[in-house]
RNA sequence: GGCCCAUUGGUCAAGCGGUUAAGACGCAGCCCUCUCAAGGCUGAAUCAUGGGUUCGAUUCCCGUAUGGGUCACCA
């Protein structure tokens, strides 16, 4: 044991601490809840299924009186992206998702339990490492890349398991007196962890979500401190996890394999075993099969993509509740106008198999989710959103404000049925965009008039209703006044203002009123379909209307 | 390839030894209707497969197939 000391000593010259001293210095929580966290690493944007992990994060935490709190790991200095994680953060308070203690905003840390950015915990790790080298349970290594690259080769070939392991594991097995010698030598080596584990035996722990889970023993002899000085993963994870006090680690099913290595570490350094919660990974359907959302090939692996178009946060996040939990619907359904904060999550009822990304789901969710909105808090909706994501969307609702309320009231404001056509905010261009005379004339300009002639409906026809609606319309009548007169109107040409009695029999008239109208509706939006007629000519305003229809009457 | 996880309609899913196998999205049809969206009603569509255990298996066990994950000084 003397000769450990001596290595450790060595290895750690300035290493004065010992984990009894972090534990003073990380003393236990004391509260009843869960302490969940998001551990990103700052590699890039906000994953879909990162905000799905939040989302159970923030949920279990708040929902057991704990805490939830975001640790930085940046243990990759290689891969680290500028930026990101004040990105990730950013997107996150979007989605309501703002961590209690730890990174709660940009180069902003809260807490007693940190730092909370790994490369500032440097210290903490080598006291943790040098009491395992001080126990015999960890070692220097000084095999090359090249050399662990040709042991791997040949294991390979071979049909072995690859990996550092028994007899493959060189440094292992060497003499302490030659670790120190070569540690004194000022040979370069990384830190290794000494497993005693067996491939051969099995090892069984409980899952939050996958319930009982079997698994071998783990004996490759992990790194755990890498030749920059900082720890790999399963060492942060353990290290850290432990001395933050987390009480349930929830993250993706990816790691599952590993948690041999992880609960090894636990029991290696003393440390109580934290939970574990393995999440499914959220599949795409890729043709044929399905595969993990990608980042590369899809749009929906970054929420971005979703915060972009327009899709209300709260609808993202009702629909992950959808695939988290499986009496979520039920729940919903009983409970229409309750916050999601009432819903009590059980994480044993969550679906172990990875659930297929519906975007379908999500359009309805959302289309929903936006129905509930009245023109004012649309408005407020669409002018924060567009400010930041759509400025040509934010132009046109400014122009004037009052006359896009008027817009966003049809059909919607005191409506018996709200209209459901706006799946996200970024749709209101395509459906609103002619209730603007400049973007009207572009569209004709640019793909002219959408009208249909056949051998009854001519343009002669198409002439007579216009120039015969113009000489009625009166912006004073009442929908039900304005509605006879374009009956009797359309009576008159030969139409049949009765859909049953035209269903049966339309040799008899020149087309239905459905026809009659298409001509007043497709002249002034130049839409084949849109809301509410009557709504739309009363905010036009009858100037405009009759600026629009004269257009269409020149041309024919 | 080794190991691990999974498998109920097209999708998300209830179910936890005996059910006409819920519900939602989508789809089809009908109704309503000035178009569309919505809404209402109806419908088509599911327990991967082979063995066990059991009076009885979607449900429990084993094998097979299929899909996914993982085997780094990346997390």
């Amino acid at each position: 044991m003397e000769k450990y000391e001596m290595l450790a000593e060595l290895m750690f010259p300035n290493v004065t601490d010992t984990i009894e001293d972090l534990e003073n210095r990380y003393p236990e929580r004391k509260i009843d809840g869960e302490v969940t966290r998001y551990a990103p690493s700052p590699t890039g944007f906000l994953h879909t299924g990162s905000l799905f992990t939040t989302l159970l994060d923030q949920k279990i935490a708040h929902q057991t009186g704990g805490v939830f709190y975001l640790r930085v790991e940046d243990t990759d200095k290689k891969r680290e992206v500028e930026g990101s994680i004040e990105d990730q953060l950013k997107s996150l308070k979007e989605f309501g998702i703002v961590p209690d203690e730890g990174v709660v905003e940009p180069k902003k840390e809260e807490g007693k339990y940190g730092p909370y950015t790994q490369s500032k915990r440097g210290d903490i790790y080598l006291i943790c490492a040098k009491e395992l080298v001080k126990k015999g349970k960890a070692y220097p290594c000084f095999c090359t890349a090249e050399m662990l690259d040709t042991t791997r080769k040949m294991q390979e070939k071979n049909k072995q398991i690859p990996g550092y392991y028994g007899i493959y594991a060189r440094c292992r097995n060497i003499s302490v007196d030659e670790m120190i010698e070569r540690v004194k030598s000022g040979e370069e080596y990384i830190v290794r962890f000494r497993s005693n584990g067996s491939h051969l035996k099995k090892i069984s722990y409980v899952d939050k979500i996958k319930g009982k889970i079997e698994i071998a023993e783990n004996d490759q002899d992990i790194v755990i401190v890498k030749s920059d000085g900082l720890p790999t993963y399963h060492f942060a994870h353990a290290v850290d996890d432990h001395f933050m006090r987390t009480t349930t680690v929830i993250r993706g099913e990816e790691w599952l394999p590993s948690v041999p290595i992880h609960l090894q570490l636990f029991d290696s350094l003393g440390f109580e075993r934290v939970n574990y919660a393995h999440i499914p990974t959220i599949m795409i359907k890729d043709g044929e099969s399905k595969r993990k959302l990608s980042k590369r090939k899809d749009k929906e692996a970054a929420v971005s993509y979703f915060l972009k178009a327009g899709y209300p946060p709260e609808a993202i996040i009702e629909y992950l509740y959808t695939i988290i939990n499986s009496d979520f619907e039920p729940w919903r359904k009983n409970n229409k106008d309750k916050s999601l904060d009432e819903f009590k999550l059980r994480l044993e009822k969550m679906n172990s198999a990875g659930a297929l990304f519906d975007i379908m789901k999500i359009n309805d969710i959302s289309k929903e989710t936006i129905s509930k909105l009245n023109s004012h808090e649309l408005f407020e909706r669409v002018n924060s959103w567009s400010e930041e994501y759509n400025k040509e969307i934010n132009d046109l609702i400014n122009r004037d404000k009052f006359y896009t309320l008027k817009i966003f009231a049809i059909e919607r404001d005191e409506a018996v049925k709200i209209r459901k056509d706006l799946v996200k905010f970024e749709d209101i261009y395509e459906n609103f965009s002619y209730f603007f005379h400049d973007l009207y004339i572009k569209d004709i300009d640019e793909n002219g008039y959408v009208f249909e002639t056949n051998e009854k409906i001519t343009n002669r026809v198409i002439y007579e209703v216009l120039s015969n609606y113009m000489n009625i319309y009166d912006v004073e009548d009442d929908k039900d006044v304005w509605f006879s007169k374009i009956k009797t109107l359309a009576t008159s040409l030969g139409f049949c203002t009765d859909m049953k009695q035209y269903k049966l029999e339309p040799d008899k008239y020149i087309g239905s009123i459905a026809d009659a109208t298409s001509i007043i509706r497709i002249a002034i939006c130049n839409r084949k379909n849109t809301p509410d007629m009557y709504y739309i000519m009363k905010t036009i305003g009858v100037e405009e209307i009759k600026s629009r229809v004269n257009n269409v009457l020149a041309k024919f």
